[in-house]
DNA sequence: ATGAAAGCGCTAACAG
DNA sequence: CTGTTAGCGCTTTCAT
């Protein structure tokens, strides 16, 4: 409730000495900008943000726009844009497009005037509606590559090659794979590398059950389905679909990994709590999230090697659910 | 980028008939009204709502604290909060405080300043100092009682009740409980029922096992806990531990329901995704997040009758992790 | 029904 | 180093 008015009267300066001890300190004389300090403190003086904003375009706000909160993928997402944030000293808004593109975009324009950047955690949206939506705010992209704007990225090519890579060795020579929506951007790569180490292996043979749903009801199909292909496998594009697959051959009497080893991709925080425990590829998730700070950060302060893509590395994270198929 | 002035110059009127064409529609004459509609369409003006809130007053903008995102307790809080929010047209910022009081503070006043009102889910710190650190903005708390802050409750008696009278018709007569942290507000709340509980029914002995941290690991314990006090049937004051116990039982080799019946609260996500599937208490959370947000919008405009208490009702799911004592 | 002008709280020129 | 002035984009008197 108080001004920079109420401290300057208390002090019996002007407001513009007020502001300057407070946003350039080193600009004061050390004694007045001591009592500024002392006279704030005392009245509880709280900048207005959306005020300083109006005037310096600062806002010291940031969005973070995701699909689905519920989704543990983006909830761990968050929670490191969250910590970053934090200690960088920006408050956060949080936006769930619900899956929807026509409402990603509606968020991003409601939120993008009042922050100095955005983090889009894996847009659903077509890349120029929704950069037009940012309203040329700096922009980071998580999980998906736009052509005119950074991008975080994760080394999908080697979780493919390593969860794939492991099945191999443990003796799997029909392996059936579970993709993601076509419009999926990390689906439509992650089944692009499986296709090109299928070429590259000519010992194993993958089988395309078909595209899925995110959840683990896609699962449930995905799994009958690998039973009839009579595969010894099934590599699951990500843990939702591995989970609701796994559950499925409980019911079905089909013992994992015994009679068929299963494989996600993500390590959600359930991974290692079903059962048996999933064999799945780690994404380095919070830092994920941190980093998209980090990268805004830079991008906000104008800073041009921010502009190029940066790929985490994922490791694989062999559990109970993978073994050598039954006749080894 | 277009401002008010941009269209009043498009359509040749003053920026205050712009600015009642947009906010106060009756106000001004049918055709001009259509025009400065047009040239705003035009334009893509979006109005600034920052400046909006500096005259004003509104924000359009309301804050939602949380002790962890990645609790999936929390993160369906947080779905019904932004799915009400954003046809409410709110935009929400979400602080994360990381379980810590201290932190949850901070990021009370941090956002504070910049919206119409507060949602604290499950606060952690103390009533008076949450509340002075919202600036007398207004405030609807989740999932605890403040003495002068309108609470959204669930009815955590009527779901020990169920729970209990579940086991008890099973034919448990020797039950452990597991409660939360003694911090907790409702774990206080759940463990005084459950002491009711036991005082009511002299056929039922209850075993009180110790506070257990809200995560998997303190299943684990609990669960060893449980097995040395010859408990038939272990009652989890939320789902994670009770999930880490069903681990535990699992491994070391421990029949649920056959040898020990388990039961949670809270009905998270994952809980029908275990094996055994979870019996629990179904607390309905998305409806309390977004019933948070219409108390508070009637908590903003001003009317008293949304200060009491209210008070969501829960039920017991029955599934495959409760079943009859072995000697029955 | 519309326009002119003031001002929300703050910071950024511009003087001194 | 400090004060004065102007103005960010918008809403809201106050006139007309």
């Amino acid at each position: 409730m108080a001004t920079v008015r109420d401290v300057a009267a208390r002090v019996g300066v002007s407001v513009s000495t007020v502001s300057r001890a407070l946003t350039m300190p080193h600009m004061v004389n050390a004694a007045t900008r001591a009592k500024v300090l002392a006279a704030a403190e005392e009245l509880g003086y709280q900048p207005n943000i959306a005020a300083r904003g109006l005037r310096s375009g600062v806002t010291n706000n940031i969005g973070l726009v995701i699909p689905d909160i519920e989704n543990p993928y983006f909830a761990a997402v968050t929670k490191g844009v969250q910590d970053r944030a934090r200690t960088a000293g920006f408050a956060v808004f949080v936006a769930d497009s619900d899956e929807d593109p026509r409402l990603e975009e509606a968020v991003v324009s409601s939120i993008a005037k009042q922050v100095d950047g955005l983090i889009l955690a894996s847009p659903r949206a077509d890349e120029e509606r929704v950069i037009a939506a940012t309203g040329g705010k700096p922009t980071v992209v998580l999980n998906r590559r736009f052509e005119r704007t950074p991008s975080l990225l994760i080394d999908n090519a080697g979780g493919i090659d390593q969860a794939l890579d492991h099945l191999r060795a443990l003796g799997h020579r029909r392996i059936a794979y579970a993709a993601g929506p076509a419009a999926s951007w990390s689906g439509s790569e992650r089944i692009r590398e499986v296709r090109r180490y299928a070429e590259a292996h000519e010992d194993v043979e993958i089988v395309e059950l078909g595209n899925f749903r995110p959840y683990v009801t896609g699962g449930y199909q995905a799994a009958d389905l690998a039973v009839a292909a009579e595969a010894t496998a099934l590599f699951a594009y990500n843990d939702l679909v591995a989970i609701g697959a796994l559950e499925r051959l409980r019911n079905r009497g089909i013992d994992v990994p015994g009679d068929m080893s299963v494989v996600g991709f993500d390590n959600v925080s359930f991974a290692e709590l079903t059962y048996p425990t999933l064999t799945t590829v780690d994404i380095p998730l919070r830092a994920l999230g941190k980093r998209g700070v980090d990268a805004l950060t830079r991008h906000v302060a104008g800073d041009d090697a921010a502009s190029g893509d940066m790929i985490s590395s994922v490791e694989l994270r062999i559990r109970q659910s993978t073994a050598p198929p039954a006749d080894h």
